[in-house]
DNA sequence: TTTATTTTATTAGCTGGCTAACCAAATAAG
DNA sequence: CTTATTTGGTTAGCCAGCTAATAAAATAAA
C-alpha cells in the first residue's frame, strides 16, 4: 500500500470527488423521476422486473446489491401505486413475487425517455471515448465494492 | 440530443451504473468512518472545517452541495460528540460559525488514515492513468450536475 | 421610517440506504 | 422424528439526502 502523504489534501482524491458526484447524481435522478410520479429507487427495481417479471425480493436485492429491507420498502411503494403486484410463491410460503401491472409496464417509455434525457445530460461534455472509459471504470468500482463477478449481467 | 435507441438497455447506461457505483461506495465509507465513531457525512463536515475552520453553515453547504438542512443536522451530531463546537457571529445574528474543537482537530490523523486506505481499496485494480482519467471524468460530472465552476477549490 | 425582500438556520416529514432483531417457513443434522 | 440451522421477509430505528414551512435577522425599497 502507498504510504499516505505528508499533506493529505482529501479534496484530491477520487473518494471524494466520487462522494459528491454521486450525491448531485442522486439529485438530479430523484427530480427526473419525480416528473413521472416515480421515486429513483422505485425506478431501479422496476427495471429488474421489466427484465425479469416475477423475481422475488432477495432476487432483485441480489441484483441491484441492496438490502432486503431497502428493496421491501422501495416494493411496498409501487404497490401502493399500483405499478406492482405481489404474489404469493406456491410452493415456499416464505417468499414473495413481485410482479409489474400493466400500469407498470405501461410506464416504462416515460422512464426510458426520461432516463435517456438524464444521460445525455449527464455525458454532454464527454465524447464518445470518455464515455466508455467513464462506464468502464465505475463498473469496476462497483465491482470492487460489491465484490460481484464482472461479466454476470446479461 | 441523439434518439433513444429501440431497446433501452438501463443496465448499459452510465446512470445506472454510477448510482449502483454510488450506494456501494457509500457504504464503504461509512463503515470505514465507522471505525473511528463517525458518519460519512460528519467526516465531510470535518474536512471542510479543518480547511478552513470557522465556516457559517451556509458556506459549507455550498462547498459540499448539500442543502441546509442537511448540513445543520450534521453539526449537531458533531456538536454532540465534542468535535465541533458552534459560535454566534458577533456581527450578524442569524449565522453561526463551526470551529473544530481540540478532539476535533486530533481526531484527524484518523481519518486521513481510513480515507486513503478507502481510496486505496477503491483503485487496487485501476493504473495510475486511469485514476487520473477517473478523476477527470467524475469532477467533470460533479461540475455537470452541479453547475459550479471548475477550479473553484483551492 | 416603514415595509418588503432576502438570507441564515431550524423543524417536520419524506425517500434511499443500512443494521439489528424478529418471525415463519424450509432445509439440514442428529 | 426431532432439533438446529438457514432462508425470505418485515419492523424498528438510524444516518444521508431532500423540500416545504417557519422564524428571525439583515438588507433593500418605498
Amino acid at each position: 500500500m502507498a504510504p499516505r502523504p505528508a499533506e493529505f489534501v482529501f479534496e484530491q482524491t477520487i473518494s471524494f470527488v466520487l462522494a459528491r458526484t454521486s450525491t448531485a447524481f442522486r439529485n438530479s435522478l430523484e427530480k427526473s423521476m419525480a416528473t413521472i410520479g416515480l421515486h429513483a429507487g422505485q425506478a431501479f427495481v422496476l427495471i429488474e422486473l421489466w427484465k425479469r417479471n416475477g423475481q422475488r425480493q432477495i432476487d432483485i436485492a441480489s441484483q441491484l446489491n441492496l438490502a432486503a429491507p431497502t428493496v421491501s420498502k422501495m416494493i411496498k411503494g409501487l404497490v401502493e401505486i399500483n405499478l406492482v403486484r405481489v404474489q404469493k410463491v406456491e410452493d415456499d410460503a416464505r417468499s414473495t413475487r413481485a410482479f409489474v401491472t400493466e400500469k407498470g409496464l405501461a410506464i416504462r417509455a416515460e422512464v426510458e425517455t426520461q432516463w435517456h434525457e438524464l444521460e445525455e445530460y449527464t455525458l454532454a461534455d464527454l465524447n464518445e471515448t470518455e464515455r466508455l472509459i467513464l462506464f468502464d471504470l465505475l463498473s469496476k468500482l462497483r465491482n470492487t465494492y460489491t465484490g460481484r463477478d464482472p461479466e454476470e449481467d446479461e
